[in-house]
RNA sequence: GCUGAAGUGGUGGAAUUGGUAGACACGUUGGACUUAAAAUCCAAUGUCCCUUGGGACGUACGGGUUCAAGUCCCGUCUUCAGUACCA
């Protein structure tokens, strides 16, 4: 009976179904744990086969864990709101809902296509997911906790002294007791100070406006890039060369009115947090990189003959004697009220022509030094010296204050803003030449010409300067954030509906009862000819604060009925907090967005596992809301993840033909030399193991190869291979249906881990695959020959034992060090030498299939079954090691001579130091070896090796 | 530029605290079985020299430490990823 694949592997895929065998428990006495898997987009194209890598990976460690007796929570769902489903929308004019359900659950879409569905194809790959406990981002059950947080975070404010969100009915309360001065919150800068009495009289409107500056969600006008022809916002990565991607059209910065997160807030937390995490190092640089916390001091220059103060951050105000010039960013608010009528026309000629630059395109030309003098001077804080003051767009508006005090001598970008404008470099350093460039490096260098810090290092130079600025009340010391606060708003049409309207303009959360605010039906997925989101088209979209429902838009009449917000929650909204969902059943999902019980059973996830490219924007919004959520007391956990693993992307190997330029001559590889070739991707299906083409298949995949002529060489026509990204266009997608039916989801697992590290980056070769499903195959007929099953009772032998024992050794080691790849090579040499021993022994074979079980689970469970078992060995016990079978008696010592191994030689373990080398020189290769000659030393290690020196 | 990761046969990759480099596979070559193919099985396979025994060289490159280095230290180069005028 041979190894039918097909039919087990949808018999046991039948059977785990059915039976539920991966459904997770909330009340159990097994120890927990929490395996996950970032969630996928469903996209309309399916999976590939680099897709399943980390859910391979992840599913080997559940099942793993299960089989050591623990609690597995290892659940799937879906992150399905997001731009492709829109664009989609647009272009075809179905209802994104119905693409993304389609994608999902398979079917035919309204342009025909057939799609197979992400279930479908991850079903098929034998997961052990606890699908009863799915989620879906669009779907209302689940985005009406998404509002529900929003809404929270619009209720709360962040307290720095405590470190700490509260209520904002806390911070009112405040503010009626003792004003603002008092409080020290995360905030805007342009808050302005009252006392107690003040805020008693503001009126309704006015508290509104105050409070909002405090909210850890606040609508702020943000500058964005804005696409007129495109009626959207861009992000950075979306614009190219200052159009659009998209169309190429222009794209221009505008300021508008925009929710933003004030996760700025947890700047410092953010940071700290990254201790207890355990991941690569890698990942945590990006995270800090991110956050780019810079500690340095602010300093207050007053503008000469002025009111007006320019504050600047910097991380040197050692230099401060070195200021030769201020710099403010084009779109500093100063700049219009400082510049003088003789600098105006040049002043607002820069700025005209920055304007129409997009961030990037500044970013991208660091080179082209540019600037504009504004005329008016600020005065220096300790010499009153005045300094000229500068716009440039090398400094950044949304960095710090959007103002630098500039210090040529000691920055090369003001070095180089400096020789450029022939503005003076003065030089503070003792003992440095800046005639070249200028002196960046803090250590091993004196401060010089600086009045009170002459001869001062950097560390004394900057506690000393931040002292004395203090004392003038210009200046004190301060920790800088890159972090800035995140858009929260997007102008599209599918993602979460904001829970919010406006009265007079200001904004109104919806009760939470009242959840969730479904997205209203609209007709073109497109925005409004006024530049409106596309939300601006729907027809039924006010609220009523009578009925508390959303009613038609005509009814608006600002006193009981209201507009509601337009814009929609960006695609991080939902994947911020989805963990937390899956830890309660369905059944009890209703009334919060997960109950107390599950939360404080469940904690957080133990492994969570996915693509490096969310390694700096899902993992920071998803510890941003954990944490704001914890300090609300919602949970009970600071960090949502405490192991995090980025699998490597596995690439394509694509196939090349090569046509003769100006012939349809198709050249074999081997004939190219010297010859003028276009290289041509052919499909990776026409070529086999050996590289050669299957001419026919490529001659009918389309009509212009349909006449093409072939030179062979030694009868076959080689094709060049590529390693590069796997796509559509490359002509290198596999897709993992297909090895599937032809070798089986146990083939594919095995031989995605069998590829390499998993943390790595490797091209994909089906050709390979033969290997390890031929090793499944070995694997069966240890266990059935052609009269059946061939197991006994027989005595496993000592050989037996060891090879079983040394097995669960290394595989024991290699999934808890997350070493995929090398447990397939150990259960490759067991089955070979099971097999070479001829070993039918049931001692042997039963726990051997747990063992492989993670790995194969169908194979592993009909074999299981095979040999009498009623339950799934998906939760049979993991295998003891046992060491006193892999006790040895002797050791084949490696002889070395000068370090190089000449030969080995079988000795016990139990001889001495001086009983191995005296067997060791009386050896007759050790005399060949030595030719006469006496060793100068003679190196033991028993256990180990021996090497001769001399 | 900065940060991080990595460079090992024709290919993917193994190699505990420094201790037999190339496990396990793919591919290739030869053989068995077969009318033939597929499948399966057996053998060889880092490079070079050599008649066998064997020898020389080999983990990106150049140094160093050590009885012993893919592994540790210093320097250089290359590739990939992330990030970028961050004051």
């Amino acid at each position: 009976m041979s190894y039918h694949f097909n039919e087990i592997e949808a018999k046991w895929q039948k059977y785990w179904a059915e039976n539920q065998t991966f459904k997770a428990e909330n009340n159990s006495d097994k120890p927990k744990y929490y395996v996950l898997d970032m969630f996928p987009y469903p996209s309309g194209a399916g999976l590939h086969v680099g897709h399943p890598l980390g859910y391979i990976a992840s599913d080997i460690y559940a099942r793993y864990k299960r089989h050591k007796g623990f609690n597995v929570l290892h659940p799937q769902g879906y992150d399905s709101f997001g731009l492709p489903a829109e664009q989609y929308a647009i272009q075809t004019g179905q209802h994104p809902a119905d693409t993304t359900r389609v994608n999902i659950e398979g079917g035919v879409d309204k342009a025909g296509n057939e799609i197979e569905g992400y279930r479908k194809q991850l079903d098929r790959i034998g997961f052990s997911f606890d699908w009863s406990r799915e989620v879906r981002t669009s779907n209302p059950e689940y985005y009406k906790w998404t509002q529900w947080i929003f809404i929270q975070l619009f209720e709360s404010w962040y307290c720095k002294n405590h470190q700490c969100a509260f209520p904002i009915s806390e911070l009112e309360k405040l503010f009626s007791e003792e004003g603002n001065s008092g409080v020290n919150p995360a905030c805007d800068d342009d808050v302005e100070s009252f006392t107690a009495k003040e805020w008693n009289s503001f009126s309704s409107e006015k508290k509104q406006d105050v409070l909002l500056k405090y909210r850890l969600t606040y609508l702020a006008e943000t500058e964005v890039n804005w696409c007129p022809a495109l009626g959207t916002v861009l992000a950075n990565d979306e614009i190219v060369n200052g159009l659009s991607e998209r169309g190429s059209h222009p794209v221009i910065r505008k300021k508008m009115t925009q929710w933003s997160m004030r996760i700025s807030a947890y700047a410092e937390r953010l940071l700290q947090g990254l201790e207890t995490i355990d991941c690569t190092d890698s990942l945590k640089e990006s995270q800090r990189n991110w956050i780019g916390k810079s500690v340095g001091a602010s300093v207050t220059f007053k503008v000469k003959d002025s009111a007006e103060v320019i504050e600047v951050f910097t991380t040197r105000p050692d230099t401060i004697y070195g200021v030769s010039f201020m710099t403010l960013a084009p779109e500093h608010d100063l700049v219009s009220k400082i510049t003088t009528d003789d600098q105006k026309g040049d002043v607002e000629a820069y700025i005209q022509a920055t304007a129409k630059r997009s961030e990037r395109d500044r970013m991208a030309d660091v080179k082209t030094i540019s600037g504009a003098f504004t005329g008016a001077y600020a005065e220096h804080p300790f010499s009153k010296e005045p300094i000229p003051i500068w716009i440039g767009d090398y400094v950044l508006a949304g960095y710090g204050t959007g103002a630098v005090m500039s210090v040529p001598c000691g920055d090369q970008r003001d070095y180089d803003f400096a020789k450029h404008f022939n503005i003076e470099i003065p030089n503070i350093f003792e003992g440095v030449d800046i005639s070249e460039e200028a002196f960046a490096a803090k250590d091993n260098v004196k401060i010089a010409n600086s009045d009170f810090l002459n001869g001062m290092n950097y560390k004394k130079a900057t506690k000393r300067a931040i002292y004395e600025l203090e004392q003038l009340d210009q200046g004190e010391g301060k920790t800088n954030y890159r972090l800035r606060d995140a858009v929260f708003s997007r102008q599209r049409y599918w993602g979460e509906p904001f829970p919010v309207y406006y009265v007079k303009g200001k904004p109104q959360m919806i009760e939470q009862q009242h959840l969730p605010i479904v997205l209203p039906e609209i007709e073109k997925y497109l925005p409004t000819e006024e530049g409106e989101p596309p939300l601006g088209r729907a027809d039924v979209w006010a609220w009523s604060t009578e009925s508390n429902s959303v009613v038609s838009n005509d009814k608006v009449n600002n006193t009981t009925v209201f507009p509601l917000e337009l814009n929609t929650m960006p695609g991080w909204a939902g994947s911020s907090w989805y963990f937390f969902r899956y830890m309660e059943e369905v059944a009890n999902r209703d009334g919060a967005f997960a109950t107390q019980n599950a939360l404080n059973y469940w904690e957080n996830v133990d492994l969570y596992i996915g693509g490096s490219e969310h390694a700096t924007g899902h993992l920071l919004y998803s510890r941003f809301w954990v944490k704001f959520m914890k300090d609300r007391g919602f949970i009970n956990v600071d960090e949502p993840f405490k192991k995090l693993i980025n699998q490597g992307m596995i690439l394509g190997t694509s196939a090349f033909v090569y046509k003769e330029e100006g012939t349809n001559k198709f050249l074999s590889k081997g004939l190219i030399e010297g010859k003028q070739v276009q290289p041509i991707h052919s499909d990776v299906s026409f070529v086999n193991a050996s590289d050669e083409l299957d001419i026919e298949a490529f001659k009918n995949w389309r009509e212009e190869f349909k006449e093409a002529e072939f030179i062979l060489e030694d009868g076959v026509y080689k094709v060049g291979r590529e390693v590069e990204k796997m796509s559509k266009s490359k002509y290198n997608v596999v897709n993992p249906d297909a090895i599937c039916k032809q070798y089986g989801a146990d083939s594919l697992r095995l031989y995605e881990m069998f590829l390499g590290p998993l943390e790595q980056a490797k091209p994909w070769n089906t050709a390979g695959i033969t290997g390890v499903h031929g090793f499944l195959k070995k694997l069966w007929k240890l266990y059935v020959n052609d009269n059946g099953l061939n197991v006994t009772d027989a005595e496993p032998t000592k050989d037996n034992l060891k090879t079983l024992h040394k097995t669960i050794k290394k595989v024991v080691e290699d999934i808890e060090n997350f070493s995929f790849n090398t447990s397939v090579s150990t259960f490759m040499i067991a089955v070979n030498e099971l097999t070479a021993q001829k070993c039918t022994s049931k001692e042997i074979l039963e726990p051997l299939l747990a063992v492989i079980s993670p790995y194969a689970p169908h194979i592993a469970e009909e074999l299981w079954n095979r040999l009498g078992n009623e339950t799934s060995i998906a939760t049979a016990d993991f295998p003891e090691f046992e060491e006193k079978h892999l006790v040895e008696s002797s050791k084949n010592y490696p002889i070395s001579f000068n370090g190089k191994m000449r030969f080995t030689l079988e000795l016990p373990l139990d001889m001495s130091k001086e009983e191995i080398e005296k067997a060791v020189m009386a050896h007759e290769k050790t005399i060949a070896q030595l030719e006469g000659r006496t060793p100068k030393k003679v190196i033991v290690v028993p256990g180990k090796i021996v090497n001769i020196v001399g």
